[in-house]
RNA sequence: GCCGGGAUGGCGGAAUUGGCAGACGCAGCAGACUUAAAAUCUGCCGAGGAAUUUCCUUGUGUGGGUUCGAGUCCCACUCCCGGCACCA
């Protein structure tokens, strides 16, 4: 592929230069950053604040495709609002901690840092050449101590709220990475969504938040904008479900707990066939019968060598065995058998299960297997005494066999139900969710330190707000290990509790850098603060996020994250309103010309510097915002010859000189096609559908290509049509823009300008083309006035050949005239 | 299994409320300009047919339906993508 740039011929008669993106793309944007025309003001009298993120990067090396793809259509939205009277900010910075800079580290024998800084600086120039009106001056980096000083700050308030704590769990371990991850960072089957190494389950103590707390609120999602998709997978992954709390007593005089399980039906309580236990469940170890301990050991001994991905899957045969031990069901007294089996999972709900085999498959399944009874207590339609299941019943019906329950419908017993057991202290009604708490603890340097020191007399003691940031120590052997590598770095770990000033540690691991990005966008707000992360006059100006961008990939992480850290940080008067992100859109995925994701392995990599340096910024700018729906995402596409002709389109008929030759009548329909391209174009990008407005700026430029071979419309309709065609250019294309705006004579920058208005009244027609149609089929076009009636338009289409024809004769049925739009004759 | 989204020419895609399917662009074909190429400009471009500047038939994943009229609404299904998944 050979550039068409600058091989222009300069022999053409052409009175002006040829386009050339690239100088006039630097030129441009040294002469922005000179007079600083994208510094945002805290507030502007004139102009409405609005806010406008897009996720922020990682600084990885390179900025790749998939960034330009997220933040160049942010750009084009952001400077659309800033046109239309808004004071617009549009930060940017870097999400720096986090294990890619570790890892890479460790391969070329740098320090972490010093990856990170370098990369830093690379991708900030490769940002400021996309030519976005990113706000530099309030660049944050969230791996440098003014930043994650104040990240420490966060997690000081979560700690002295008690939303923070530290306990013994198993924890989802990453054998390569060589640390903890929350829930949500494991991803399809069971592996680590950095490195895609399979996750296995380890014992440790470790940090975790409490987002549970704010379970029921973050299903509220009633003040956010955001794609259907991502507030299901939210919902989905909050997973709420309503039920009961039922206790069932132990049928053995020796043992005074009660074995407590959870279930969404109590109305099958009288369905009860047998009960199972995680094998972890701590009851086990009591109630056993010694008889039945040899085997109960193996079989515990045997779920806990299994993976959990193994454990989970659904085709996986139920297996489980006899505690030997009995329960009594609340209800009638009835003897229940008690099992351990792994198909019940100890980390949800009590961790133990009634089991209900004629009204779920898995207990059906498990009834089935080891030949306990099934008893059917909601009549399937049709169902007649002792007939067999062939499945469970889960369907709606009436119960049976359930003694003064019994013809009650499924959902009133739920009810009744519940009044009994919650009258007779057998257990309550209860709200059980998916959601786990979230584990923030990592056993890797490059991350935030937890501000926490442990101290053998006064346990676990927070550090003094005033002496954050704990600085994370830069001499550190930081290889993977396994262990925090701030374990061994003694004089950090060493220090004297703050409380009584006897010798006591640091917490030694490090902060899960989602809890970095969970509240960036508020430090963009008010980057200088010394104390507080976010001042109050910042989020006065500044509540939230009007309109944030960025890949679904993030769902359950940072969107929900995010969502939790604004909720608290309501709740301790830092913040303001309940929601961080009021409008949230997900642009998709940019793949490799074949369809694949863009692999170094594959060979499918598109290098957006390469693009740049052949055909210029605002070309691939455009190109990326033309290749179809921003939400769709897709193969990338190489057509971007396509808007470089364009634009060289535009750049010819900016600079031609104009003159008027024939006098016509054409200038009212040259007003009125200018008016509706303003019109489309201003829908189109409010929308955030870039590739009809694009559709739509080509198709003026295509006229207006014409009317200037023509030369029939006036001197000042052409002029009008050209400056408009740059202003709705000028959110897009910024630079090509700029250059021939001030090439037409104007002294201010075209990005200081208003968005050009539609003039309604050029917009309206005397007259219109409509088709008629016979029996749905169109069979004519006739040009008939705008305010013609229903008659008149039929009789004028009577007239016409093609119809006169295709009626021949035959008597109409009916007539169907849509204003405007239509006229179809039934015969 | 559950939740969400999708399927339109060779390709990316367009189509306010049910109202002319295929805008805009890529690729392709033909032409103008040119010594030539690039650039620029013009025309053609879903399929089949009539022997062709026009007209007919057909056509938006499949099968039904509603309607004067369906890419769009309803029912059933197939395939693809994303998320969750023994969650009681």
């Amino acid at each position: 592929m050979k550039s068409p740039i600058g091989i222009f011929s300069m022999t053409s008669q052409r009175s002006h230069d040829d386009y050339q993106p690239l100088v006039i793309e630097k030129k441009w944007q040294d002469d922005w950053d000179k007079q600083n025309l994208y510094l945002t003001p805290d507030s502007d009298p004139n102009r409405p604040n609005r806010y406008h993120a897009t996720m922020l990067p990682y600084p990885s090396g390179d900025l790749h495709i998939g960034h330009w793809w997220a933040m160049a259509p942010s750009d084009m939205l952001a400077r659309f609002h800033r046109m239309n009277g808004y004071n617009v900010l549009f930060p940017m910075g870097f999400d720096a901690f986090g294990l890619p800079a570790e890892n890479a580290a460790i391969q070329r024998g740098i320090h972490p840092q010093e990856w990170t800084t370098a990369n830093i600086e690379r991708m900030r120039g490769q940002l400021k050449r996309m030519g976005a009106m990113f706000d530099w001056s309030r660049e944050i980096n969230t791996s440098s101590p003014d930043y994650y000083q104040w990240t420490q700050w966060w997690f000081l308030q979560l700690f002295k709220n008690g939303l923070a704590y530290r306990t013994e769990t198993l924890a989802n371990w990453c054998p390569k990475c060589q640390t903890t991850l929350a829930n949500e960072q494991v991803v399809g089957d069971g592996i680590c969504e950095r490195c895609e190494s399979p996750v296995s389950q380890k014992s440790m103590p470790q940090w975790l938040f409490k987002i549970t707390e704010y379970a029921e609120e973050l299903l509220d999602f009633s003040d956010m904008e955001w794609p259907n998709s991502v507030l299901r997978m939210q919902e989905n992954w909050i997973g709420k479900s309503e039920g009961a709390e039922i206790l069932f007593e132990i049928d053995n005089p020796n043992i005074s707990e009660v074995l407590s399980v959870f279930t969404t039906r109590p109305d099958t309580l009288y369905g009860v066939t047998f009960m199972v236990l995680a094998p972890e469940h701590p009851l086990v170890n009591d109630i056993i019968n010694p008889e039945f301990s040899k085997q109960i050991k193996r079989y515990q001994e045997d779920s806990a060598r299994v993976t959990e991905i193994e454990r989970q899957s659904t085709v996986r045969e139920k297996t489980g065995v006899f505690t030997g031990a009995y329960c009594l069901n609340p209800m009638n007294g009835e003897k229940v058998p008690i099992w351990i089996a792994d198909y019940v999972l100890a980390t949800y709900g009590t961790g133990a299960i009634m089991a209900v085999p004629a009204h779920d498959q898995r207990d059906f399944e498990f009834a089935q297997k080891y030949e306990l009874p099934i008893k059917v207590v909601i009549a399937p339609e049709n169902w007649s005494e002792n007939q067999e299941l062939e499945e469970a019943y889960t369907g709606k019906g009436n119960l049976v066999n359930s003694q003064e329950f019994t013809s009650l419908t499924a959902s009133d017993a739920i009810t009744k139900v519940i009044e009994h057991v919650e009258s007779n202290n057998l257990g309550t009604k209860k709200t059980q969710f998916r959601i786990r708490d979230w584990l923030i603890s990592r056993q890797r340097y490059w991350g935030a330190p937890i501000p926490i020191i442990h101290c053998v007399d006064c346990g676990t003691v927070p550090v003094e707000e005033n002496d954050l940031p704990i600085k994370l120590p830069t001499e550190v052997e930081f290889l993977p290990t396994g262990q925090s590598p701030l374990s061994l770095a003694e004089k950090f770990v060493n220090v004297p509790c703050p409380n009584c000033g006897a010798p006591a540690k640091r917490e030694t691991d490090t902060m899960d850098t989602f809890m970095c990005s969970s509240w960036y966008v508020y430090r963009y707000t008010d980057p200088a603060n010394i104390t507080l992360p976010v001042g109050p006059d910042a989020t006065k100006n500044w509540p939230a996020v009007d309109q944030y961008t960025g890949g679904a990939e993030h769902a359950v992480m940072h969107l929900l994250y995010a969502r939790f850290f604004h909720k608290f940080g309501r709740d301790i008067g830092v913040l303001r309103g309940n929601e961080p992100f009021l409008n949230y859109f997900a642009q998709g995925q940019v793949l490799g010309t074949d369809g694949q994701r863009m692999s170094k392995s594959r060979g499918n990599v598109v290098a957006p510097d390469e693009i740049v340096d052949q055909w210029g910024t605002d070309a691939f700018r455009a190109h990326l915002a033309f290749m179809g729906p921003w939400e769709n995402g897709g193969p990338y596409s190489e057509g971007i010859i396509g808007i470089s002709r364009w634009l060289n389109r535009v750049w010819i008929l900016a600079n031609s000189d104009y003159s008027q030759k024939n006098i016509s009548s054409r200038d009212v329909e040259f007003l009125r096609l200018v008016n509706q391209t303003i019109q489309r174009v201003t829908h189109d990008l409010g929308e955030k559908s870039f590739n009809t407005a694009i559709a739509a700026l080509m198709e003026l430029t295509n006229a207006l290509s014409a009317s200037r071979e023509s030369r029939d419309v006036t001197v000042e309709n052409w002029n009008f049509s050209i400056k408009s065609l740059l202003l709705l250019l000028a959110p897009i294309t910024p630079h090509i823009s700029e250059e021939l705006w001030r090439r037409s004579g104007e002294k201010k920058s075209i990005h200081l300008e208003s968005w050009p208005v539609t003039d309604e009244s050029a917009l309206i027609l005397s007259e219109i083309e409509i088709p008629i149609q016979i029996n749905g089929k169109v069979k004519a076009k006739i040009m008939v006035p705008t305010d013609a009636t229903e008659d008149t338009v039929l009789e004028l289409a009577k007239t016409t050949d093609q119809v006169e024809k295709a009626l021949a004769g035959e008597p109409i049925k009916r007539v169907i005239y849509v204003e405007n739009r239509l006229l179809n004759i039934v015969i």
